[in-house]
DNA sequence: ACCCAGGTGGCCC
DNA sequence: GGGCCACATGGG
């Protein structure tokens, strides 16, 4: 069976460097994170336009908004009803937790900080791990709908549980940072191009590795 | 007219 | 712990 070292080796070589993730600074990476849940990053571009047009991206601005305000500038995202009480829930925990001070909050230990990330309405085990990975530099590798499907095509994992997979990812390959972000960042860029609802395996680039082009899910 | 997108919380068992 | 559902806009 085909090894996570094999598999990246493949991936960069296909695509290269991902240069992930795509925002200017840690503050934009988290609401990212949060905008980008089920939805086309595409539209995410264009509420975090928004969001800068309005002055709002910023923990201070955003704190004194208002929830109809948020509405307004995340709509193009989806479920943005949703998205606004959840970007809210996580403005007022950087409040309460670190008075507002991002540097705060990367102090603090990985672990911790994600059982507190976790416990925000709206933030789930995705959106966790790609804000500590991400915009706070916690080796924590993010898994999504994405590295699930090819995993399971690779025939390298039987379970759909999210911690379960983090875990054989973690403990598969060296803690580093820049690996997990790169890997993460070269599977979605696998997904997005090949490893869809509806496969593409002809041209994919691990075909050879994959047992999928002779299967069916 | 479908199908899909870098998920999550609530409810139920 | 897992299965099912609502949540919503925008692009192929």
């Amino acid at each position: 069976m085909a090894d996570l070292q094999e598999i990246y080796s493949a991936l960069f070589q296909s695509f290269g460097p991902q240069h992930w993730w795509p925002g200017e600074t840690p503050f934009e990476v988290m609401i990212g994170a949060i905008l980008t849940q089920q939805t086309a990053w595409k539209n995410v571009e264009i509420a975090i336009g928004n969001l800068k047009e309005a002055n709002l991206l910023d923990v201070e601005p955003l704190h004194k908004a208002s929830i109809k305000r948020i509405e307004e500038v995340v709509r193009p995202t989806g479920f943005y009803r949703q998205k606004s009480k959840s970007v809210k829930n996580f403005i007022n925990f950087l409040m309460e937790e670190y008075q507002g001070d991002l540097e705060k909050m990367f102090g603090e230990d990985g672990q911790e900080l994600r059982k507190k990330l976790l416990s925000v309405k709206g933030i789930g085990y995705e959106t966790a791990d790609s804000i500590l990975l991400y915009a706070c530099e916690k080796p924590f590798f993010v898994v999504d709908a994405y590295t699930k499907r090819a995993l399971r095509r690779l025939e390298m994992i039987e379970t759909d549980s999210y911690e379960q997979i983090r875990t054989f990812f973690e403990d598969s390959l060296p803690r580093n940072l820049d690996l997990y972000k790169e890997f993460h960042a070269l599977l979605v860029e696998l997904g997005k191009r090949y490893c869809r609802p509806k496969p593409i395996c002809e041209e994919c680039p691990l075909n050879g590795i994959c047992p999928y082009p002779r299967k069916t899910d």
